[in-house]
DNA sequence: ATAGGAGTTCGAGTGCGCTCGAACGCAAGA
DNA sequence: TCTTGCGTTCGAGCGCACTCGAACTCCTAT
């Protein structure tokens, strides 16, 4: 077997993912949609899949500001809820707090930081397309090691045949 | 644009992923191959793409156990690097540490423990097929952010068309 | 009216995976 | 020979992103 043979048997298994995450997040972004009355902290981490604690955090890093309703509860309305979906796709794919919070204080700054925005977006889209390569061939490590039967760590299922 | 656009989008970008990852892991791999002296601390590290530190971390760790020279320098073979490669790549791919010292207890308690081997084993694939998925959802958030022009954190450039 | 549950703030704690510093030892080139 | 630089051990420290606990407040249903 070698590594092309790897790699292929790697890019077929993406191709048969037809898992419940896209699918979920992708109704829960329709939600979003038909989205008049704001919801609750509690609401909104279900829908985005975090924490109510995780959504504070980001609230006191600066990330995003919530409105409150009367008696001081977060209130997150149509608008809120879009940033979150940027947000936690944004740290799902690795890019750091430090990092958003930037993005955050450019988008502040008005239309003359579009261009840096832009760079940050190019530059998280490298990352993202570099995790990808590196999660694929994890994936053809997992699935050769797997093929031969889940041995030895390596002494015997290794990756000696493997040649450009 | 519809997700099903972007997804589009996505998943061609990663089919044009020439990058210097992939060719540069492989040309590693294949150094294995001819790999008849052993090396040292450095070297390995130089080639897994690890540090020194990580590579005494790991075998504090109990991941592996490493020959050392005379004068008590650490030496690497290649079945060492064998394992460390698969041992990078597990990392690298999100496995924990915790999963990889019991996987490699596993290892050392014989063959009656490949089933369970095997499990972990193909618990780990979902998991990198979970991160593939989510990341090719990043990714294609982050396309249609640029092709915005990278604007105003989901105040403007948002997923209210995202529907099915 | 009151009990329960969900919300609030704040600071502190946790878990993970390194990463570093100090103090030391061997080893190979000028 | 000597020096300089990679190697060693050990424990401690760090950075990140949450995560939690305590003490309190507020809405809601009985």
């Amino acid at each position: 077997m070698t590594t092309d043979d790897l790699m292929s048997k790697a890019l077929a298994s993406l191709n048969e993912m037809d898992g419940p995450i896209p699918v979920e997040a992708i109704h829960r972004l329709a939600d979003l949609n038909d989205l008049d009355d704001p919801l609750t902290i509690a609401q909104a981490a279900d829908l985005l899949d975090v924490s109510p604690h995780t959504l504070r955090y980001y609230e006191r890093a600066g990330l995003i500001v919530v409105d409150r309703a009367p008696g001081g509860h977060r209130s997150y309305d149509a608008a809120a809820m879009r940033r979150l979906v940027f947000l936690t796709r944004m740290r799902l794919s690795g890019m750091p707090m430090r990092d958003l919070q930037h993005y955050v204080r450019l988008v502040d700054e008005g239309e003359a930081t579009v261009p840096e925005r832009l760079d940050m977006l190019l530059e998280h889209r490298d990352t993202i397309c570099r995790q990808l390569r590196e999660l694929t061939l994890s994936l053809a490590a997992t699935e050769y090691k797997i093929a031969t039967y889940g041995g030895r760590t390596g002494d015997d299922a290794d990756f000696a045949e493997a040649g450009s």
